[in-house]
DNA sequence: GTGAAAGCGCTAACAA
DNA sequence: TTGTTAGCGCTTTCAC
């Protein structure tokens, strides 16, 4: 209980040889005698010797840990991010820790100040609040990759999201099944900047221009926090005021779910009466009623493409930034008509 | 970019006083002059100091980092309590880090070795494949709250669910609205320990018993990893199977809203031909179609309570062990008759 | 193959 | 109000 915590030089002291060696030892280095390895190796375990990380940091700057910061914990796109990380981290014998930065700049920002990035040997970063301006005073002497949307600092190494490209293939699938008023909901036409909402609102509007329809702003539903409730509570709150749709491009998966149930409480069957496409491929998509047809943004090759410009960084610190670009797929189900 | 770290020592040197001075300075004590104060930080910004986390921590011993150990990042479960948690200790201006122990045995021990945990200043521990034995070796001179189920040394302080009371309200409310043949999806009768599974079985058996019917073992469907895929496809093996059934208790949403698709696919309505009840009462839970019935776990009281033994054991570390047991409620909604 | 010395960047304790 | 000294527990460097 309240003895003292077993260090280094304890160990030492009771194998009868010095830190080094039990340094060496612990840190399976190559320069040490079997029989001695042997010993200290049954002190360490006698005693219940764990090294202390932090004073391993703070000499060797390493600390085995990679960090991944998202906007929040309780969007289910970043829960199966950081499970498809993790487990490709560990892998490499490394782990992940996992911080929210919460959606807002100011909390976004202290998650980002450099006194808790530096705690890390490398960074993933998914931001949403910050800008080029924000981004560009963090000048942390750290890898960096950057995981999402928005314009970047051409210094660092990034993996996007071919949201446009995806938000139109989305469109122009509803088009293709029929429908001809399709609503974007969680789209945004203008905003300070460019961002997820923006990008897919975009693609939207390129996909019904190219079929000579019209991109009403009406038809633009904008949101704040993508949640499933507010989703369901905006397109209610619409078809309540009037707007006839036969189709909704939903910005992420959990808007359309929202979605689906803000059109049955309005007694509109999908696909028959709305049809209805996400964006995302959440593991939950799959098992609705009826199934969501969705965007599949491929995640494992951009998990697998965030950790290899990861580990260059980690390998050559002036590793030249790259930029790495992901493919997306129409994943059909139920949720679109034949 | 390649310019070296500003430390506390450029910080002193560049504003001609002492390393204390600067150290006073941006921990607010008290005893620095406010002209001192004021010029210090102008260099501290003019330089663009960061405090080096890891040195204040290996010599304070406080880090303002509360760790978080959930078994999946992927469970909606555990990413709606991150968020929960983070929220709340924002408020006491300290960050919570999550990290995901993966459900084997193995990679939790690793999680939990003391030297990773020693880096938190405290820890909420959502441990699934741990046992006593185990427990009983974590000897970290740190507040822990364990968050679970399973039966726990005494010396720990820990918060748990009402796992046997809530499985028995889904049953019963099941049997009330007239299933008669109730399937436990999820549950165990035996398992080399208790465990959640064990518990909310138990409940079930218990209702079931009460109300004059019989637990047979043909309705227990036992799971693995607890995920709608899983669940969706036992539930479809075992109607294939022939097994008949009026109600489905479900030992988490996460595996109703399996249960819920694998039904669907068998042509069986929810609620007409089978009732569903599940158990956590998730976000999502409340959107589903039909809205699903389940137990509310309180989840905002067990965060509260949790972090409340949190600080009592960061203002006196001898605090008393203590036990909090949460509440359970039934939300119901369209997965049950009325 | 092993060990002694130095110091990573900070803060506790005490002195001035 | 400010500064000096010591040292947190480890690893780097270099000597033996």
């Amino acid at each position: 209980m309240g003895r003292r915590t077993v260090t280094m030089n304890d160990v030492a002291r009771e194998a009868g040889v010095s830190v080094m060696t039990v340094s060496n030892v612990l840190n399976d280095r190559s320069n040490v005698g079997p029989e001695t390895r042997q010993h200290v190796l049954e002190v360490v375990d006698r005693l219940g010797y764990e090294v202390n990380l932090t004073a391993r940091r703070l000499r060797s700057g390493r600390t085995g840990t990679v960090g991944l910061i998202v906007p929040r914990f309780d969007l289910h796109y970043y829960g199966e991010l950081a499970s498809l990380i993790s487990d490709a981290l560990a892998a490499d014998r490394m782990h992940l820790v996992v911080e929210q930065s919460g959606a807002s700049r100011e909390r976004e920002l202290s998650a980002l100040s450099l006194a808790r990035l530096q705690q890390y040997d490398g960074v993933l970063l998914s931001a949403v609040g910050l800008d080029m301006a924000d981004l560009d005073r963090i000048h942390p002497d750290l890898p960096i990759v950057l995981l999402g949307e928005q314009d970047v600092p051409d210094r660092y190494h990034r993996v996007h999201m071919r949201n446009v490209p995806g938000a139109r293939l989305a469109t122009e699938h509803l088009i293709t099944r029929g429908a001809r008023r399709i609503a974007v909901l969680g789209g945004k036409l203008t905003a300070p900047r460019q961002e997820m909402a923006t990008h897919r609102a975009n693609g939207w509007s390129d996909a019904l221009a190219d079929a000579g329809l019209d991109p009403r702003p009406d038809l633009v539903i904008p949101l704040q926090d993508y949640s499933i409730a507010e989703a369901r509570a905006r397109i209610t709150d619409v078809l309540a005021a009037g707007l006839e749709i036969d189709g909704v491009f939903a910005v992420t998966d959990e808007v359309a779910i929202g979605a689906l149930a803000g059109l049955h409480d309005a007694g509109l069957r999908v696909p028959d009466d709305v049809q209805l496409v996400g964006f995302d491929n959440l593991d939950i998509s799959a098992h609705l009623t009826p199934g969501l047809t969705t965007i599949d943004p491929d995640r494992p090759t951009m998990v697998a493409e965030s950790l290899r410009l990861l580990r260059r960084q980690l390998e050559d610190k002036n590793a030249a930034p790259e930029h790495v670009v992901g493919t997306v797929s129409l994943v059909i189900r139920g949720s679109t008509r034949n």
